[in-house]
RNA sequence: GGUCGCGUAGCUCAGCUGGAUAGAGCAUCUGCCUUCUAAGCAGACGGUCAGAGGUUCGAAUCCUCUCGCGAUCACCA
């Protein structure tokens, strides 16, 4: 039980005791930096409720825990704010219990933990990755690590696009202008080869139709029968109609998709445990919503379409299945959702990491599943966050007005080797070394980037300003936690505990306080479901540390008592440091 | 038009379930490398928390309205 909590026990009971009130909602805060004292209560709420001043009430509960909480040696009152000052040898036992535990904070889930089902990612297959695609891979993997840090079991999936029009767009162009030419060749990767048919396609697409537009025709006419159009909607029947040829076409320019998103993964060090594709889900979600057809749960309009009407809980009507039968996007999304309970029936909690364009398909997915009577929808959670826009405004990938994933990566990695050359920081690393602390250093100031804001909040990307690497940004981070590590090289720590006597200054006490507030720090992460919160703490602490490393002399201090101390505090912070960067997905550098 | 989200320093962002004088980084200016990594540290400058009401002992935070930006309301995915 830590600290605040037994204070406000503590509190509470006095106050019932002595009031005769109940009243449990103590607040208890850090001391700001200009008062004196390390932890306040306000007691502003009780001088309501008791009618008395806020000087009688607190000299009450400050005299009262001075004699009778072991550590509470002071207090002092100003205004209705109660501030008490904690003895040292608190926060030196606090530490001494954390000091052997190279994960502090984290914690390890067990088999009968609650299992929860990351979804994240789901590409398209027909075009590369970009920066949105970051944010929504960087956010998904990074909750999967938080949860994880909180002892849940986690399983990370994604809902790959893998049919559709625009799968049909691609190949019709590469059909028309590519055949015979393969990524290898072009020594491409597979994902911007597909890409690049895709582009092709729409450029041609809006070609025919001008000219179609140009010959008399109206525009709705014209996109509908533009030739190359129809050649893709008359290559998604036989698709559809299972033609051997064209699905074997279909898995060879899928199969070169996956190979470069594969590498991207790489890349940003993301992994998944399973696959799920659309083309095996959208007929089971054609099975359920006949089945809710037969309970009443759905109707068909005449021309044969199928429906849910919502309009009694605010939403609207919502198409399910078309007039002609074939699926529409809810109708793979139910077939998914199905799918994966069936497959992992322990599931405590699904997030779904979707750009918050789609809060409204969401909310009606999960309604849909409710009055289906599947009890799990109630656990069902959509991650929504803002979405990337450049200077220019929105990134459309029809246009090609995208930053491509993997341009921005390796963009973020000669930043960084052009910085680290400047600063003669690598001369004596080998080639390989060099590579290596330059992609875990340039993606670390990526991520850092992406993930330090709120989800919620949509994200100005001004790619010629590229990203800073001082301040609040990874690579600081990064830097610090190198140093500790230099520092712990050049220091020996010797391993016994702290002296519970041991003098320490408000620097000192500034960072163990912080530590206390690390395991907090990711709870609250995870239940916002926002690694900004893990960011910024992670920013404070480092700020702190660099604050104190820098007015510290440790290594040539003669007492040994007190450099194992200081050794042992910025071992720790170390520590956090680097756990915090993992639940960022965010690599650790030895040296830099 | 309905619904949802956002609006905090010149720029980029923190500010947890309401609490003390609203905090950082960048940029600008001033200092600090013969001492553990200067990708650093110390300091200065910079705010009508979009605006107006309301609730409260107390509001950037909660409620209402207005303005601005974005998303969404498709037999697209």
């Amino acid at each position: 039980m830590n600290f605040y909590n037994i204070l406000k026990d503590k509190i509470s009971k006095f106050v019932l005791s002595k009031f005769d009130l109940d009243f449990e909602d103590i607040e208890i805060q850090t001391t700001k930096k200009d008062f004196k004292g390390d932890i306040t209560v306000v007691i502003f709420p009780l001088v309501k409720i008791l009618k008395k001043s806020p000087i009688e009430i607190g000299n009450e509960i400050g005299s009262f825990l001075v004699s009778n909480l072991k550590y509470v040696n002071n207090y002092n009152l100003i205004q209705g704010y109660l501030n008490l000052t904690i003895d040292n040898k608190f926060y030196i036992e606090f530490f001494n219990e954390i000091i052997d535990d190279k994960n502090y904070g984290i914690l390890k889930p067990k088999k009968y933990d609650p299992l929860f089902l990351i979804e994240y990612s789901s590409p398209n297959t027909n075009k590369p990755l970009h920066l949105g695609h970051i944010r929504n891979i960087l956010l998904g993997y990074s909750i999967s690590e938080i949860l994880k840090a909180n002892g849940k079991n986690v399983h990370k999936t994604q809902i790959i696009n893998d049919r559709g029009i625009h799968i049909c767009k691609s190949i019709v162009a590469w059909l028309k202008f590519g055949k015979n030419s393969n990524p290898k060749d072009s020594s491409e990767k597979g994902d911007a080869f597909v890409g690049r048919y895709y582009i092709l396609f729409n450029k041609i697409y809006n070609e025919e139709i001008s000219k179609l537009i140009k010959d008399g025709n109206d525009k709705i006419y014209a996109e509908n029968n533009a030739p190359i159009f129809l050649e893709a909607k008359d290559l998604l029947i036989k698709w559809e109609n299972g033609d051997k040829e064209v699905i074997s076409l279909w898995k060879k320019m899928n199969s070169w998709v996956y190979e470069g998103f594969d590498k991207t993964y790489d890349d940003l060090g993301v992994d998944f445990d399973s696959y799920y594709y659309e083309s095996n889900t959208y007929l089971l979600g054609k099975e359920i919503i006949n089945k809710g057809l037969k309970n009443n749960i759905f109707y068909k309009k005449k021309d044969g379409s199928v429906w849910i009407d919502l309009s009694n809980e605010g939403l609207d009507e919502k198409i399910l299945l078309r007039s002609d039968g074939t699926s529409v996007y809810m109708t793979q999304d139910l077939g998914t959702a199905y799918l994966r309970h069936k497959d992992h029936p322990n599931i405590n909690g699904v997030i779904y990491t979707v750009g918050n364009e789609q809060d409204y398909h969401f909310k009606v997915l999960f309604k849909i599943l409710n009055r289906l009577g599947y009890t799990w929808s109630k656990n069902l959670h959509h991650l929504s966050y803002g979405m990337v826009d450049l200077p220019s405004g929105k990134m459309k990938s029809r246009e090609g007005t995208v930053v491509d994933a993997d341009e921005i990566i390796s963009e973020m990695k000669l930043t960084a080797s052009n910085l680290s050359k400047d600063l003669g920081k690598t001369e004596d690393f080998s080639k390989i070394k060099k590579d290596k602390l330059n992609s875990t250093i340039g993606l670390g100031a990526l991520k850092y980037f992406i993930l330090k804001v709120d989800p919620k909040k949509r994200i100005l990307f001004n790619p010629t300003e590229s990203i800073d690497f001082n301040g609040n940004t990874g690579p600081f981070i990064q830097y610090t936690y190198a140093r500790i590590k230099s520092l712990l090289r050049k220091g020996k720590l010797s391993n016994s505990k702290i002296n519970i006597g041991i003098d320490i200054n408000d620097k000192e006490k500034d960072l163990l306080k912080l530590l206390i507030q690390f395991p907090i720090a990711i709870k609250n992460s995870a239940q916002n479901y926002s690694p900004a919160l893990v960011a910024n703490y992670i920013f404070d602490l480092v700020k702190t540390f660099n604050s104190y490393y820098q007015s510290t002399t440790i290594l040539k201090i003669h007492d040994s008592e007190i450099k194992n101390f200081r050794l042992a505090l910025s071992e720790k912070v170390g520590d956090v440091i680097r756990n915090s960067m993992k639940l960022l997905g965010m690599e650790v550098p030895e040296k830099m």
